[in-house]
DNA sequence: CGACTTTGACCCGCGC
DNA sequence: GCGCGGGTCAAAGTCG
């Protein structure tokens, strides 16, 4: 688990614009994850123009370009990208009957963040999730949070 | 043996 | 109509 921090949420609208949020409130970034992973629509600025989903990235500082967030995610497909000098990964979600989509790439200013896109929505609880509600208490970075089965660095 | 990752090829959409 | 770029699927290989 390297350390890696939340820098930026862009929430895509429906106009395919989106909308560059400082980390001045990191829990309002992590409130946009909790989101579109949960499927509570309290926030309609979190959609896809298409309507056919929801469509949010997010840009955080990691040495790795896969970011576990609970949920299992296979890759399908890589894709070298002409303005990007590093290529972008596919990962649909492997969790039966959920279709959701999720494309990473480094950010081409800063390696060192990584800018991950989630298209669709789970039409499911992250596997991950289900251990969170029988923990006392709910840490808002929870999404990054990783059963003790892997590498349980507590000592 | 099953699941997952990797890489190339193919297909679709958009722009010129 | 053609070319380019982006996205997805499929087959083979590897690891657990």
């Amino acid at each position: 688990m390297p350390d890696f921090e939340l820098s930026d949420y862009l929430m895509l609208d429906d106009d395919d614009t989106y909308s560059s949020q400082s980390m001045a409130s990191l829990e309002k970034g992590v409130a946009a994850a909790t989101e579109f992973s949960g499927a509570t629509s309290k926030n309609s600025s979190i959609k896809c123009k298409k309507g056919v989903g929801v469509r949010v990235a997010f840009r955080m500082k990691s040495e790795l370009e896969v970011i576990d967030d609970g949920y299992k995610w296979r890759k399908y497909g890589k894709k070298s990208i002409k303005n990007c000098p590093n290529p972008r990964n596919y990962y649909k979600c492997s969790t039966g009957g959920c279709d959701v989509k999720k494309r990473i790439e480094r950010d081409i200013n800063d390696e060192s963040y990584v800018i991950t896109t989630y298209d669709g929505v789970h039409n499911h609880e992250t596997p991950s999730m289900l251990y969170y509600n029988q923990m006392p208490l709910m840490a808002p970075n929870a999404w990054t949070l990783q059963p003790p089965s892997s590498s349980s660095s507590s000592t």
